[in-house]
DNA sequence: ACAAGTGTATTAATCGATTAATACAAACCA
DNA sequence: TGGTTTGTATTAATCGATTAATACACTTGT
């Protein structure tokens, strides 16, 4: 549960984020407990109603649900598991080739340059 | 001069993206003129200081130069001009390749993606 | 000389999302 | 039972970038 937070995107934000990236790699479980908002507030030293947000958020989503006032958890839903991998991956595409399309860059150029940035720093995974 | 603006981004970070992206297709020419403020201001709907803030980074930048009070012109500086191309494009595959990075997708997959949405839109140039 | 068009600088207002404060309700556990 | 921990809701404050208002200086062309 490490997270770095830059300064240009709302900490809510940049929260979803991560835990959907959690979720992308399977690094989270179906049905797995979650930090408690206060929590995860602590822990990450954000305000518990940012916490919060982010959770009500995910839980809107549909990828995180609550029963009672017990600790939240990790969707069941495989469909919905799997499409937070897919629509991360498709928004990364179409952000990306929507710029280098309005600059007219030729796809074996582009795919070259994404092979090589790709591969050049292979070791480990950090994020 | 179409410019479609979003409301995510400020519109003088967008205005400056136009220019950016006019000079990296060469739309532009070294040592041509360019819209004086309020006109640019007029044509686009903002407000001329908006556009000045504009014109203002991108002299800083040194991507246009400004004699006097005569009008603005787009920078003669090779060197400047091809750069704005490379980095512009930099800038998009170091984004992209983060991102897929931190969700682990193989860079097969990854190209594949790039390959068929790059080529679904083939019609033209627009944006 | 004058009018109209440049670029520039300083200052102020706006504006909205984001974050925070606070309180409430329910459940669990010792 | 009582204290602690859940989740939740409502409201308020903050906060900063972005946009706008205004005035000035200079040049050009008629």
């Amino acid at each position: 549960m490490n997270v770095t937070f830059n300064k240009r995107d709302p900490v809510y934000v940049q929260v979803i984020r991560h835990f959907k990236e959690q979720i992308a790699t399977g690094t989270f479980e179906p049905g797995q407990e979650i930090p408690s908002r206060r929590e995860l507030a602590n822990r990450l030293k954000i305000n518990p109603n940012t916490a919060q947000r982010a959770y009500k958020e995910m839980e809107e989503a549909g990828l995180i649900y609550t029963e009672r006032n017990l600790p939240s958890k990790i969707t069941k839903d495989e469909k919905i598991l799997q499409s937070v991998r897919k629509e991360l991956i498709m928004e990364a595409v179409d952000n990306f080739v929507h710029s280098v399309r309005s600059i007219n860059v030729p796809v074996e150029e582009v795919l070259t340059l994404v092979k090589e940035k790709y591969e050049s720093g292979r070791e480990g995974d950090e994020a």
